[in-house]
DNA sequence: TGCTTGTCAACAAGTATTGTTGTTAGTATG
DNA sequence: CATACTAACAACAATACTTGTTGACAAGCA
């Protein structure tokens, strides 16, 4: 995700405000590869900045997301989680235990749709999910 | 997915009673390529069954899934959508207009894990989707 | 400084799913 | 066929996650 100063450049350009609240998210997410879902970004945030909404938390993601900058993953845990990391592309591997998710940088080029079935369908994205356990979790049998 | 008698034949054997509503739903899954999401096959069963409760249906959808007789997706639209295909392997086609899911029966080798993530990190299954439009959707731009 | 307008927090509502409860009915056994 | 056991039922309430509404406020611009 690109740095702080850069995101309130992008969002006065855009005629977007900034404020104290969405400059802290910006901090929060820069950098951040733990996936966080909404609920602990906003617990997070209320460390620093104890009135801010949830509500906020997901309009200054959404507003992220329509501009590019993050991801928003729904990887069926039940609430959807923020990925900072845009520049690379990559997929997922969720701990069905824990829930943690870690990401996985491979171009899986041999993932294409076969001919026949782009004859009409055209796609826009492709999301795999792994499914599994890491060994913290593994290990607690 | 199994035929009807199949079903209430795996269900006794199980210690689970086949009531008339769950076989009613056995009938409207059976063959079914639609990927009904849990409020549509509850609509579909009420047609036949006007008491039925959704509770049932989710009851009734999990079990058949508990006894791998049935896939529960969440393909991030909101709602679960029942796949009673677990026959073939397959992923999906989800089209981010109207909703509708196709099959994509494509078994990719290329999708393993590289080894370094496979270190400590154990798979247990891979879903892949593929968003896009279908060529209704494309059409009425 | 003052005006315009997007954003804020608080609150309420919406959607999908699951828990609770008293009653009904499927199933095995005699 | 009658009985007893208990899972499953419908109705209702509750939960979890997300979004809509609203009035006050403050950022950005002239």
């Amino acid at each position: 995700m690109k740095s702080t100063e850069t995101l309130t450049a992008i969002f006065r350009e855009q005629g977007l405000r900034v404020t104290p609240q969405r400059q802290a998210i910006f901090r929060l997410l820069e950098g951040d590869d733990s996936h966080p879902t909404m609920e602990s970004l906003f617990d997070r945030a209320r460390a620093d900045m104890p009135t801010i909404s949830l509500k906020t938390v997901y309009q200054t993601v959404h507003d992220l997301e329509a501009l590019g900058e993050v991801r928003v993953l729904d990887l069926g845990t039940g609430s959807v989680r923020v990925d900072p990391n845009v520049e690379d592309e990559h997929h997922h591997l969720l701990c069905t235990e824990c829930g943690r998710v870690r990401d996985l940088p491979v171009d899986f080029t041999g993932l294409n749709v076969p001919v026949r079935y782009r004859r009409d369908f055209t796609v826009d994205d492709v999301q795999v999910i792994f499914r599994g356990h890491c060994d913290h979790c593994s290990d607690r049998t």
